[in-house]
DNA sequence: TTGTAAGCGTTATCAG
DNA sequence: CTGATAACGCTTACAA
């Protein structure tokens, strides 16, 4: 089922077709009507390889994803995934291991693919220019937001405000009696969201007068994806032994934070009545988890909207931009007041 | 970058550039690795459109997920993924939500991506063979078995061996002294492995002697996605209401088991003291939760694996196969031997 | 062993 | 308002 098959049975040439099919002037209203009639009962959908071999006319995104098994981008993924999809464009995700290069795999998928545009998912937040100059088409990095030194005017972010959320847990933990609080970080040579949380912690500590102590900052190696459960049991299981005397612990995720009081139990300790911890991200299983996870929820839906709003204008040509969109600190069951008696 | 610059740059024809790194016949050894070379100097990468665009190169497989949500699913995309991109080729993944029909969806895909091949990730056991007549390239159906009606000629399979779970798990309950064991299942109109799962699990309750209740058999409406957290919790609330004297229940999935725990839990029961719980599918977060989830595990890697060897056979011209892989029971501390006192 | 040219299905240009 | 035709980048008969 070709253009060429609606055309001859509507006895009219393919660009007419193409015309009508795609909205554009300078065809007559009964034509128009005619053919699209006619491509509705034939169930003709367009080739989409053959669009995309003209530059001008793509009709694929990218998702570059860095880090893809860390459970909150697979929720986010099926977001852009629907959103994308209702604007009549096709996603094309890929994959990048956490401790591959973000911007190699984009220019991988730039010269395969030929997208229209694209997003990252996650990723390094302090790129420099010459990093986006490889990056030739409209690009939103989703969850990054911009970075503290750069002007910002190469490129365009959607992001929660990492630090005002970690600073309302720190604050909600201060506020329970919690004076000694770990945090679960990213690998050490990490660049992406979980440096910045780690920064707005200390930043929160001091703010809350709490005095720093790098002992309680912890970051795994480079051997593990630092998203996983099983990076957050080894480095909350190794705190906990090392430092007994901690009464709460601020993960930089929730797959952290639930493997982290995974660890906790299996050193006979009760959350939150020995142990308080926190996640961040408000993934949906920390709604069914004994306990339930007191958590930063990323508000998803809003975040890949926002995104793919600012995408799409991107692509008429409007400037880039930077939104921070706030998150919600969901108190449940992981946070109690600190039980000082006890360490 | 185009196979033009190439040959340009070799001082040969695109012809020849063609042949040379698609490692075709009929090309002198030597001029064929001074192209290699260049090409990989001036770090030329095809356009896959372009190559699509011919009926007898394709380089794309689909993936038809059905249930997008399910959490499973997802640990099976990621392998997916890596494999097919390892031979060269690269996934469309095509979402279809649970209510909607993926033969459509496949239709559609064949229409506008025109894949070399696709995969079927869940979805309905007992289609037609007009339903396979409409998929006109090769296809294998993961984690949905060959259905017991059918010879299975028409299509190929690679799956769990379901049967063979369901009865471990029931044993393993019956063997700590569970005789009132309910089933949660997939909603009333489902035919996904959720329905045979629950066949299985009234063969194996008949198998230990126990005679079957079909006030402990429950299935959801259509209302919500049955493979999800909410579903299972609230599948579970109603019968610990009801029932109250259920000392085990068999889930379907590990997601509704862990929904289930946690309804337990809300209800005043303690898993695994006053309520044993066992999961289906094996997937991460259940080495993290509290109580560890018994479950029975599917080994992902094997069933990908033999997935794609399997397509790419299809693909080679082989013949329709259907593989029946066994999965493990892992025994962790969401079961324990029943307290009858109790109840 | 190599090169020329046709064709894949679509959209854009330009002439009717 | 409409239609023939040339691109897009690649593979592959067929010719040299």
């Amino acid at each position: 089922m070709r253009i060429q098959d609606i055309a001859k049975a509507c006895g009219v040439g393919v660009t007419t077709v193409s015309r009508a099919l795609n909205d554009q002037p300078g065809i007559a209203a009964a034509t128009k009507r005619r053919i699209r009639e006619m491509a509705r009962t034939l169930d003709y959908q367009p080739n989409e390889h053959a669009r995309n071999l003209r530059a001008s006319n793509r009709v694929i995104i990218s998702l570059i994803v860095k880090g893809p098994t860390n459970p909150f981008f697979l929720e986010i993924q099926d977001l852009v995934d629907r959103d994308i999809r209702a604007r009549g464009y096709f996603l094309s995700v890929v994959r990048v291991p956490h401790a591959h290069d973000e911007v190699a795999a984009a220019k991988g998928a730039l010269a395969v693919t030929h997208p229209a545009a694209m997003i990252f998912l996650g990723g390094w937040f302090d790129r420099s220019p010459a990093d986006f100059a490889h990056v030739t088409v409209p690009s939103v990095l989703c969850t990054t937001p911009c970075a503290p030194h750069l002007d910002g005017a190469d490129y365009s972010s959607v992001a929660i405000d990492d630090k005002r959320g970690i600073a309302d847990v720190v604050t909600h933990l201060h506020a329970l009696g919690h004076r000694r609080i770990a945090f679960l970080g990213s690998d050490v040579a990490d660049r992406s969201v979980g440096h910045l949380r780690e920064q707005a912690f200390s930043a929160a500590l001091a703010e809350c007068g709490i005095p720093g102590d790098t002992t309680l900052v912890r970051r795994g190696d480079t051997q593990h994806e630092p998203y996983s459960y099983d990076y957050g049991y080894s480095l909350a299981h190794r705190l906990l032994v090392e430092r007994p005397d901690v009464t709460a612990i601020v993960a930089m995720t929730d797959a952290l934070a639930l493997a982290a009081i995974r660890a906790a139990t299996d050193l006979g300790r009760v959350v939150p009545d020995d142990l308080s911890v926190t996640g961040f991200d408000g993934i949906e299983i920390t709604r069914f988890t004994t306990p339930r996870l007191t958590t930063l929820v990323q508000p998803t839906e809003t975040i890949v909207s926002a995104t793919c709003d600012l995408l799409f204008s991107l692509m008429e040509g409007e400037e880039n931009r930077h939104i921070l969109i706030p998150g919600t600190l969901r108190v449940a069951e992981s946070s109690a007041r600190v039980k000082e008696c006890a360490s």
